[in-house]
DNA sequence: AAATGGAATTGATTGAAATCAAGATTCGAT
DNA sequence: ATCGAATCTTGATTTCAATCAATTCCATTT
């Protein structure tokens, strides 16, 4: 496989924006390496990749689409843990667990997945330092995030919670922008803020209220400002406005 | 520093049962570098060892004692994170991220803590690939912990969610023995699993009809089977009883 | 043994979000 | 454009856990 089909198979393997964590700073024969052994599928929104309770045989990374990952509970009822975007991954805490998966994967939209067997990645942190510090670094993102998730559900109104998301987005899409897309169905993100989809429709027209308007799947604010409200110290380290004079809420 | 020192010191790291998981299957010459490069301190129950938003420069390794994590919001309220026994450490994952700790963590009760400074850690994950691993198991378990907390909290009630996490202490305690202990103080039990103390409490006493006896801090079993009813894969695949014919409740 | 203070329980009340139940809107397919 | 299905919104009602408030229990100390 030449360094030219890698390119345009597999687009967000060197795009800046979307690419994998998990590739980044890895030499160009280690990501061969790893393409070598790895296959890409193309799956239909609606396709369920991995149940709960199964067991998984390799770490999926998003090359384009979306993917869902939730977990059911007795009764049928279910939370969505991430909503993945591209370039983002998933399954290497359970490929380390050596376990079976916690969760259950879904594709939301149609998606081109690399698939790499759990095999072989186990056997490349060995082999290659900067490939485990990615994965690593990946594992902490994914716990911290985990954390912010049971932060927002046990210590913040579900009207706190949809402000703290879309602050979230607005400064992961780059903030300049003064709209930003929703992304994602809004009963999955209901379900990942741990509320009923009545209750996600009823706070979102509340915020609107503070200069936000919502179209859709569009999100509109009037002023860079209107969501600082929401702010964090999470939030505040990925944000270009924090610290500056101009924006009149970060006074941490 | 000989051998025999470290033994009497550091006891947890080499009994089996509190064996710190970052030190498995390590050599012996690599314990003695990590432990060259590090300090063991004491703490008195009710010291903040890092308070949210603080930067850490270690590693904390939990040799003896309890320490709870946890997370505070904007008007005082708190989540319990995590509650530690010995054998347990924190702050791997917000050493990899680099930054400011995304909560705060206490000293429960009077502990000996040993402290590996984060650059040491950031090095040796590089030069030993067991002590990356186990590393990568570390966080991958924390990970699915907090997966286990959303699901907890967003779709058990109460009374599942306490049946939930007596069950998980029964087997993590050998569960051949009738009988085990809470180990921590029940308020901080209920902000774990997202209930004030009042509900806590009313749901214990509920659980009392299922076979469960409980007598301040120690539960008592009728039988072993008392609370099969709240076991889920997950749990299961801890249970030295699944899969077993005298288990009513295995039929996953 | 009495006294203190923190923790836990218990009861009464309130309130916020889930649920139940219709509509409205959007979107895709024909 | 028209139909149908899925998604989202809106309103009315219920329910469960939080809150408020008062004891009781327990561990320490004196």
């Amino acid at each position: 496989m030449t360094n030219l089909e890698t390119e345009t198979w597999l687009s967000p393997l060197s795009s800046a924006k979307g690419k994998p964590r998990l590739f980044q700073g890895l030499n160009e024969s280690a990501l061969q390496d790893i393409l070598s052994y790895s296959v890409v599928k193309e799956y239909e929104g609606g396709k369920m990749l991995v149940h709960q309770g199964d067991n998984v045989w390799c770490v999926f990374i998003l090359l384009d689409g979306h993917l869902r990952t939730f977990r059911t509970g007795k009764e049928g009822d279910e939370v969505t843990l991430r909503m993945l975007d591209q370039g983002e991954s998933c399954m290497a805490a359970t490929v380390f667990m050596g376990g079976n998966s916690p969760f259950a994967v879904e594709v939301t939209t149609k998606s081109r997945i690399l698939e790499v067997p759990a095999s072989f990645v186990k056997n490349f942190v060995l082999k290659d330092s900067q490939f485990s510090i990615n994965m690593l670094k990946t594992l902490a993102i994914h716990y911290e995030s985990a954390i912010d998730q049971v932060d927002n559900i046990s210590i913040k109104t579900p009207f706190q919670r949809i402000g703290h998301y879309l602050l979230q987005r607005h400064i992961e899409q780059g903030s300049n922008s003064m709209s930003f897309e929703l992304g994602f169905k809004k009963a999955t993100i209901a379900s990942h803020l741990g509320m009923t989809p009545e209750t996600f429709s009823r706070a979102l027209k509340k915020i609107q209220k503070m200069g936000i308007t919502v179209e859709g799947n569009k999100i509109k604010m009037r002023d860079a400002f209107a969501l600082c409200h929401f702010c964090d110290l999470e939030i505040a380290k990925n944000c270009s406005q924090a610290d500056k004079e101009n924006c009149p809420h970060c006074h941490f």
